[in-house]
DNA sequence: GCTGGCACTCCCGTCGAACGAGTGCCAACC
DNA sequence: GGTTGGCACTCGTTCGACGGGAGTGCCAGC
């Protein structure tokens, strides 16, 4: 399991080289490294460790007679046994509680947190709204615009709310009342996912018994469950919005070649879903670096993700943070983990 | 009005360059004019023209022996009078209706049309949410959750969907009911603007008369009213998204220090606001070229835009695109004038 | 196994020369 | 008077040479 030849000096070197190019942004030489950490050794005895790290391929010289920068796989030794997420300041956590505090309603939630991510992080902030078919039904509501045309509007558990008109047969006020009745008695509470089945089973026992006067006309109805359905179904597609894309201006000047694929890619939602990838519980990070990234236009950047929901176990989307490789790992995990426990907590309370 | 020293062939050199430039990114100088454009005339006239607009204040020159470029002042006369807004090739239209026709709801039909205009014009999009005020109330609904919690969704003429939870005091479904039917009574149909006046006088009719059994608590009613007011006030700040940020990365390699201010700029909802400023009809373009902007970080960047609304004369919004002062301004207003048109016929339709 | 010393590599900034695009001006031409 | 060809001039750009410096690898010694 163990790289047995990686001792406890080695590791350290790898720590204080990623640790500075990240501050810097500059191969770091041997002789910076004993100078700005204690290691009590000479920039020779470094040298020697840092030769055995590129061997074995987790730094990397640009040019001879150049310091060394650390690869995908340095960072990942470094994310993955190097260090801890780093908590926040007492100042941050007010700055999150307060903020999201504000929110009025979900699509407040979600951009307040985009733009807290990405001020925390100084980085891309990526959040995908409460999942439509992981969530529940809150609330199916039916509203007679005209004589022929309904707005059927679908309240979910996360505070998410669907609307689309729907040409229906006349229909009368009270037909409409008692459709709505035992519509909702039928799916609320159940899970989107669920659903299509049930709503299956409404409307073949639809027709059944009589009384007819103030029943909808079976067709109706019919028309009324193929919306809904598609409403789900379309919108399994997930919505995910980002912000801070001006933090990417901020690094390096290896410029457009690196910007232009990164901000085209955010502005593909299949991208962006592939970028969050799978559930995540809020406590585990998910942190992807350089080129394990399975998308080409992203292979030299991170990206850090986990999940949120209503409360610690349930997870209903995705939140996270895009940047370069060279990011601060254990600020950034910190910042992703703390918002998206809290997010949770709103969405509890709401 | 005119200025008299610029005759015919000066204007047609102006242009000349305008497009050049516009093209190649590059300063254009005399020698590539004459052969580029049949102006009839040699080189040296043509310098002569050009050290007459350069005096003029049309252009300007980087340095001793380059080309010229044109000022913001050169931009502003090529589009006022030196060229007309280019109509959409038919494959264009196509798409446009198309891609926007096969939006089921008001947020996709926001999104579509980013897309739209960023592709169409390969620059920063910009789009505003139809303003609540200046839209109609359609519905009110009132959708009890719990004993003592209800959801009131407000939904306007233009498909804008908006909720907010409310805690009341204790309520039956009937006197709910009830209250819905009141409340939509007295406000559906009015435009937005003139809600508070109608809320008030509703709130203040309320405890009149007695009917007590069937009839929700004055209170109650009071912190509807006061919620649906908040949600009216709170949400005249606009929403106002953007897309095709990609398309920045395209520009001069003059890069970090333009692009950086940019994004950041359209990160800002405030600045966005100021940015599609007032309201004009779809038929109405709004140019504003490099400093005619107030904003410091857009100082070279134009902006392209124009209302849109149901049909052509209800201006509820505006949408426009952002990009270099260096861009294609008659095919730039084509697109923004079609496409604003075409949401206007589809909100109609909605 | 650590260290100091040393030769070596290679990036980067500076400098100067050659180059070339583009100009402004002027005298000649129609 | 407007237009034209010619010409000297300016100035940014490119290229190669050069020197300085940072950083390395290796080796001999402790």
């Amino acid at each position: 399991m163990d790289e047995p030849k990686l001792d406890r000096r080695r590791l350290d070197v790898l720590r204080a080289i990623v640790e500075d190019y990240v501050a810097t942004q500059e191969p770091v030489g041997s002789k910076a490294l004993v100078e700005r950490h204690n290691l009590g050794v000479s920039p020779a005895t470094i040298r020697n460790d840092m030769a055995l790290l590129e061997e074995e391929g987790y730094i990397h010289q640009p040019h001879t007679s150049a310091g060394r920068v650390p690869t995908d796989k340095g960072y990942r030794l470094f994310v993955d046994r190097l260090t801890n997420v780093k908590p926040l300041t007492q100042a941050e956590r007010r700055a999150i509680h307060s903020f999201l505090d504000e929110a009025v309603d979900l699509d407040d939630v979600v951009t307040r947190t985009v733009r807290l991510l990405a001020q925390l992080t100084r980085q891309v902030a990526v959040v995908q709204y409460p999942s439509l078919t992981r969530s529940a039904v809150r609330h199916v509501e039916l509203v007679g615009l005209a004589a022929t045309r309904i707005m059927l509007v679908l309240i979910t558990d996360t505070g998410r709310v669907e609307q689309r008109v729907v040409e229906v047969g006349p229909i009368e006020e009270t037909a409409l009342a008692e459709l709505r009745a035992r519509l909702n008695a039928q799916i609320v509470g159940s899970r989107l996912a669920e659903v299509p089945a049930l709503l299956e089973d409404f409307a073949r026992r639809q027709p059944a018994d009589g009384q007819p006067a103030n029943r909808p006309a079976p067709s109706a109805v019919d028309a009324l469950c193929a919306v809904l359905l598609e409403m789900i179904v379309e919108q399994r597609e997930e919505r995910i919005v980002f912000g801070g894309t001006a933090n990417l201006a901020r690094f390096g000047h290896d410029f457009p070649d690196t910007i232009h694929p990164v901000l085209e890619a955010l502005e593909e939602q299949v991208v962006l879903l592939k970028l969050l990838g799978e559930a995540t519980a809020p406590s585990l990070l998910t942190v992807r670096i350089g080129r394990e990234n399975e998308l080409d236009q992203l292979t030299s950047t991170s990206v850090v993700t986990t999940g949120y929901g209503r409360g610690e176990d349930t997870v209903v989307a995705q939140l996270g943070v895009l940047g370069p490789t060279r990011m601060d790992y254990p600020g950034t995990m910190g910042a992703v983990s703390a918002v998206a426990r809290y997010v949770g907590r709103i969405l509890e309370q709401a």
